[in-house]
DNA sequence: TATGAATGAGGATTCATTCAT
DNA sequence: TATGAATGAATCCTCATTCAT
């Protein structure tokens, strides 16, 4: 818990970092003016350059911030689970759309996915310090599943992208797409829907496979 | 000696969307520069201005221009299929990974990703004119397979969107993160791997149902 | 009188000095564009280029070539005259009004107003071919008079200016004001206020001269 | 050392203002480039923006600005004159000349004939607050000396033109014409002469009428 | 530390001018 | 001769960055 004295001046680079990341997911990098990301923070512009070296290192602390807490939880999630493997996808789906869906991540999804082309240094980052650790952690869920029997024989690193991407694309959708246009978009509906269509896919065959074309 | 330039009226404005798609989705739209743009092109930041009024209007066109064509030939397979419902998902997934995944729209549905809340006319435009009707088109395969029992009872305009999420969300990655790092990305197995599990979470359950959590 | 078949071509620099004189006179040098010029001529921007070197030279034919017939005619009449000098004057101003208040030159007056400091060369030119010969032809008028008695003794110099400054006013102010706001002026009646008060004002002092401050 | 530049945000404005009117006097709206209005002010093109939206709205300001006050003072004046009309519309003359004609309004004068009809809106405004006002002011000059007798029976409205046409026209001259060629020009001997002309031509007629042609 | 006035490089846009047709 | 597509220099304007206060 915070003491009610804490100064200001500590607070401030985390509060810059938040309006900058309202601010670059809304408007993308370029587009983006300090301005507004002041004017978000409620400090002026130069003041974000006492905590910053320039636009482009903000950014980067953006990313970087953002982001790296919430694997090293849910690593450690995985490795004490006790129930089937199923419960544990379905827990670990959930929780993503929880954590990431709902909360300010959500922005940074949609940032790198804009910007990556733009800055190949920070996504080489990204993908290792996030992507890959994220995709590694599901693997070990399904790999589980697989030993354990509960799911049928898949190529897992593919098949963790399958997971995965329908809860970006909602994720990345909320950030773009559902800002314009005025339709309701039930995300958990969603996202049981898919954990139903997962399972399913992941059950082991019964006797007659299904035929392939 | 061949002359300082050509005159070449008709061919010049396709010439044009074409290098400034590939500029807007390279660097989205703020950060694109017409100079880029002319230079893919082969013709100076002048020419540009002859045929479209400025950077938005160009940027609005590369949209429409590109993307409305493909979906009239999907809608008219989707009419005149006689196979099976699986088979003509498999078709569909396959021809929009054919065309969409590997062509020049890949960068169009990225650019949507990334633009969308600067341009929320354009995203409200390309969401009636495309996206809608994608949706509908697949929720029309889905149902004409939930009708004739080859497919389970699903809420059809979720599913719709599981099936198009992860195959949108490899475009979009092929177009940002896989541009950066340098790990190969297997499309077509992917793509495959995605049929297998829908067509078997699609399955009329057999006997006992899976319990839900 | 000109033949019926005179070819266009020998018509066509005078059109276009024509209708660059109404687009300069509009909007100024610099803010006219030649494409619109060109438009107002009926032919095309390339078209300019093959009667005039550039702008400039086109914007000097329009001011050389308006202005100078007028002032031989003039300059004929007053020669011949046998009239009174007040009859002649009258006739005078009467005339400028009718040929230049009214018809095309109204417009290089107020150009060479606006125009005169980013063209000093021509308005040089100008003021010693138009202007000074303008001066001393009114002057020739004034000095008739005084030399038969007709009119007080003056600085006819300085009276020449006053005789022309309110018709010339006039003109500027058709081209510029009374083009943007919409209330009547009434050039004739106006003109022989003019011609009232002037005469008035010239006529030998009767008895007691009026006491100056 | 002195500092790369100081914070005068006061001084500012009307620096701006002032350098702008110069720079558009001598060159017109679309020939005058920010670059010399900065550098005449003494500060950067981009701190012109600080102030002013735009380039017309700066333009707007030059106008509205510069113009206005003097007027009001004048207005009092004629309220309480207690002199004779002639003595009145002496003074006015003479201060007319002495504040505008020699002051930093002689530029406004002229870019609004040069500019009128590419800001009929700004032209419009100026009319009615500069130009209509100026002449009511006169016109009561010049009723107050019909009504007493001290002038003859004219038409006041018409007459306040003639008033006040030569002035405009000598200080737009001395704003184009008289920029370029090296002529002098005795102003005060010009007003003089006008007011001569004018007491004369406004003096009740003695006993036989002039004959009007 | 914080401010925000001032800077100046960068890019969109215009349009006089050229030149292939 | 005439056209109008193409050019590119010129200029407005923006905004990241600096720095006097």
């Amino acid at each position: 818990m915070k003491p009610r004295w804490q100064r200001r001046k500590e607070a401030r680079p985390e509060e810059i970092v938040s309006a900058a990341l309202q601010v670059f997911a809304q408007h993308g990098f370029a587009a983006a003016r300090l301005d507004d990301v002041a004017k978000e923070a409620g400090v002026t512009k130069g003041t974000i350059y006492l905590y910053f070296e320039n636009k482009e290192t903000l950014f980067q602390e953006v990313i970087r911030q953002t982001v790296v807490p919430i694997l090293a939880a849910a690593e450690q999630e995985v490795r004490e689970w006790k129930g089937s493997s199923a419960d544990l996808l379905r827990h670990m789906v959930r929780g993503w759309w929880a954590s990431v869906g709902k909360g300010s991540l959500a922005g940074v999804v949609k940032l790198i996915v804009a910007e990556a082309t733009n800055f190949p240094e920070l996504t080489r980052f990204y993908y290792k310090e996030v992507i890959r650790r994220g995709h590694l952690l599901f693997a070990q869920v399904l790999q589980r599943g697989v030993d354990s029997g509960e799911f049928r024989q898949v190529d897992v690193m593919v098949t963790v992208r399958l997971v995965i991407a329908p809860m970006l694309m909602a994720v990345v959708h909320s950030q773009s797409l559902y800002r314009c246009i005025r339709e309701p978009f039930d995300g958990d509906r969603y996202v049981e829907a898919h954990l139903d269509m997962l399972l399913r896919g992941l059950a082991p065959a019964p006797i007659g496979e299904l035929n392939h074309a």
